[in-house]
DNA sequence: ATTGGTGCAAATGCTTTGCATCCCG
DNA sequence: CGGGATGCAAAGCATTTGCACCAAT
């Protein structure tokens, strides 16, 4: 899947063009979901983390998510009809909130687990359970800032 | 994007092996959803409906969902990491209860309306909300059928 | 005959994967 | 030196779109 290949289907050694290097691109994601303190998409993730590591690649970006959603440090936020989100995980437990008008969404203290116990239909087991409320977030309600 | 090209990049009209036609797709896809009685996804409404209608094809499912979801027919469920699942809107107010097991996503009964009001943070204005329980569903939990 | 719905396939976009290379120990 | 991490590009999928053709009016 990479370098020129010849006439014959080969692969032809060393005409990729050189790529600066950077190690422990993990630490430079890691930085960026801690900064934002909300869920990121992938994409939002790979633009802010080029700002700091210039060359960093998508790849990269989606290896990690998998790599720290397996060991369980990063936990999905999943918006209907929308691209997964990321958050670090081990915050206290909390909801989200987005903004219809930008999209953007925001981590919300506070939840009724209780009141989420008492829905679960008998025979079924509850592990864990989302909350994500929809609206319109202060900035887009036409306050001033 | 259809039919065979000449040299010159113009399409050649008749080209096209005749396909069987069927009119009223909408109905079927929407038997599907009301028989699922549970969201379902693009790929599970088109395997269900090729069923009811052979040579379905799965542009008249996202075609179909794009224009229930305008008309507000239907309506997204969001679940973290996966594609939306559709479905028909109009019931009664619910939610969702998805099996870490099997994957299949219930409808549940019952609604803390106002417990969630109160998450709300000051200065957001709260229109709507979801919530998803996940767990194990009766048949994973290894109950006798 | 006209209009809208539909199948097909190409196009698009996001995510994953293969491979060679590079970094660090 | 060797193993793991990374960039790049291709592959893999899901979704959208262009087009011609069919169906119902």
């Amino acid at each position: 899947m990479n370098g020129e290949k010849n006439h014959f289907g080969e692969t032809v050694p060393g005409t990729r063009p050189r790529a600066r290097r950077r190690t422990r691109q993990r630490s430079v994601i890691q930085r960026v979901l801690l900064e934002a303190n909300r869920p990121l998409s992938p994409q939002a993730i790979l633009l802010a983390a080029q700002a700091m590591a210039p060359g960093l690649g998508i790849a990269t970006v989606y290896r990690t998510i998998h790599t720290m959603m397996t060991e369980g440090t990063l936990v999905a936020v999943g918006i209907p009809g929308e691209a997964a989100r990321y958050e670090i995980s081990g915050k206290e437990h909390h909801h989200h909130f987005q903004c219809r008008e930008c999209d953007a969404v925001f981590d919300i203290q506070g939840c009724p687990t209780d009141d989420l116990a008492k829905l679960t239909p008998k025979g079924f087991r509850l592990e864990s359970h989302q909350v994500v409320l929809y609206g319109v977030c202060p900035p887009c309600t036409g306050m001033p800032s």
